[in-house]
RNA sequence: GCGGGCGUAGCUCAGUUGGUUAGAGCGCCAGAUUGUGGAUCUGGAUGUCGCGGGUUCAAGUCCCGUCGCUCGCCCCA
């Protein structure tokens, strides 16, 4: 393997990619802010503890997927595999229960040593937003309508499908999970390898299995609503309530299950057919039982996640760059002058390019090259008038501007 | 972790049943144009043929391994 590779899964944002997902992370920001949500960031690597406790024993993301190390110290340390658990490490670690309820917003890189695929890195980024001490249904709705706003400003909501299901309260869950068990073990023989081994693991896992057998036999096993207990189906109905009030289009899905132990009630995904295999682009659900788990005093909680970079493979364009504006000097007695004036005008709020060597023709081709809205010249001619010839670039006209005048004469190219 | 497809110039690709110095378009550089970019014309440079090994008189081409990308499974955002 060469040094000279980037490491697997690992990819380099060059200016365009990185203006996408600017765009992405700018546009959830400003959404989230007018819902009320603040921007926060926690360490990108943690205890282990922290995510081996939260994300459950038999998870892939901890028996396989997660980069664990032994920092100088001693300590066992892992990049984070996902936002939440770190921050609910913060409310619990900071004290800041006290200020429930808390919206959080935050967003960064993510690791997971996984098969890489389009749309699946090893690195990658998430948006991440949590609702923290709100047990209504009404935060569900919440944070989902925050979700779907976020999309409908990137110009992507007509383009996913917002799926819905409930994995009910804990007791609704155990209840459901032992019959599907013993539904399924009276069918073993049938069932795939795959889902032989979620059988033990995540026996929920099997109703999303693609393999036909496992489909057929699907079909005749038990339905997760008739072990919901009461509170529960009120609860999952005041969300669906809240979601049509807000206009807000989702489709039920009972296969759909989170890969996380932790959730609880309201699981959601919001997935497009655009991306194979990985359609995924938001998901989240209800954790109320996360805060427990981790040692702390009981929280609910509930948020989501979304593939920064899915996202950034949906926007059709890469946003422009900012057109810049070119200082181009003719002889060595401009090039000082351009120097001083390129400092000027960038103090004065301009982009300002400043090509480094050549001719003017080489310049100018360069500022062309760059896109740049006009270009400044300066030879020995303007600088014994005192002027600066001020070239549009997109329709080539130019006019002798007195240097006293550059500033506001350039202001339609800002 | 499992299965399939693919790696030739910066990019998109061509390269006949193995056969001399590996090609095209786009892009890049230079010149036509020493004070005027985009268009055009002329010229130029592209390259460990992913890497390593093997077969052969001879390998970009065949075989094995490996790394990477990709599609699906798995998992998940």
């Amino acid at each position: 393997m060469s040094d000279l590779q980037p490491v697997r899964g690992t990819h380099d944002f060059l200016p365009d990619d990185m203006r996408r997902f600017r765009r992405v992370v700018e546009i959830a920001r400003a959404t989230a802010e007018r819902y009320g949500y603040l921007e926060i960031a926690t360490p990108i690597f943690e205890f282990s503890e922290v995510f081996k406790r939260t994300l459950g024993d038999t998870s892939d993301i901890v028996t396989k997927e997660m980069y664990t190390f032994t920092d100088k110290g001693g300590e066992t340390l892992t990049l984070r595999p996902e936002g939440t658990a770190g921050i609910m490490r913060a409310l619990i670690s900071g004290g800041l229960r006290q200020h429930l309820p808390l919206k959080y917003f935050t967003y960064g890189p993510m690791f997971r040593y996984e098969r890489p695929q389009a749309g699946r890195m090893r690195q990658f980024h998430q948006l991440d937003i949590e609702l923290l001490g709100v047990a209504q249904p009404a935060g569900d709705v919440e944070v989902i309508g925050c979700g779907a706003a976020i999309l409908r400003d990137l110009g992507l909501l007509d383009r996913t499908v917002l799926e819905l299901n409930t994995l009910g309260d804990s007791e609704s869950r155990a209840a459901y999970r032992q019959a599907l068990v013993d539904y399924f073990t009276g069918h073993s023989s049938k069932l795939s390898q795959d889902s032989r081994e979620r059988l033990t693991r995540n026996p929920l896992r099997i109703l999303d299995s693609k393999d036909e057998g496992d489909r057929a036999l699907i079909k005749g096993a038990p339905v997760f609503g008739d072990f919901l207990n009461q509170a529960s189906s009120e609860f999952f109905a005041a969300v669906q309530t809240g979601l049509d009030t807000l206009g807000i289009a989702y489709q039920l899905n009972p296969r759909l299950v989170r890969g996380l132990d932790y959730y609880c009630h309201t699981a959601f995904e919001f997935t497009t057919t655009e991306l194979g295999a990985q359609g995924t682009v938001m998901a989240g659900g209800r954790y109320d039982g996360l805060a427990a788990l981790m040692g702390g005093p009981a929280t609910p909680g509930i948020g989501w996640a979304a593939g920064i970079e899915r996202l950034s493979m949906m926007l059709a364009e890469a946003p422009k760059a900012r057109r810049a504006i070119a200082v181009v000097p003719i002889g060595v007695a401009a090039e000082t002058k351009a120097a001083a004036l390129a400092e000027q005008l960038r103090r004065a709020g301009y982009a300002i390019e400043l090509g480094y060597s050549g001719n003017l023709g080489k310049r100018l081709k360069r500022a062309d090259k760059l896109s740049a809205a006009a270009a400044i010249i300066l030879g020995d001619d303007e600088l014994a008038k005192g002027v600066a010839t001020l070239r549009d670039l997109d329709s080539g006209e130019q006019t002798a501007v007195p240097l006293a005048e550059l500033e506001e004469r350039l202001a339609r190219f800002r």
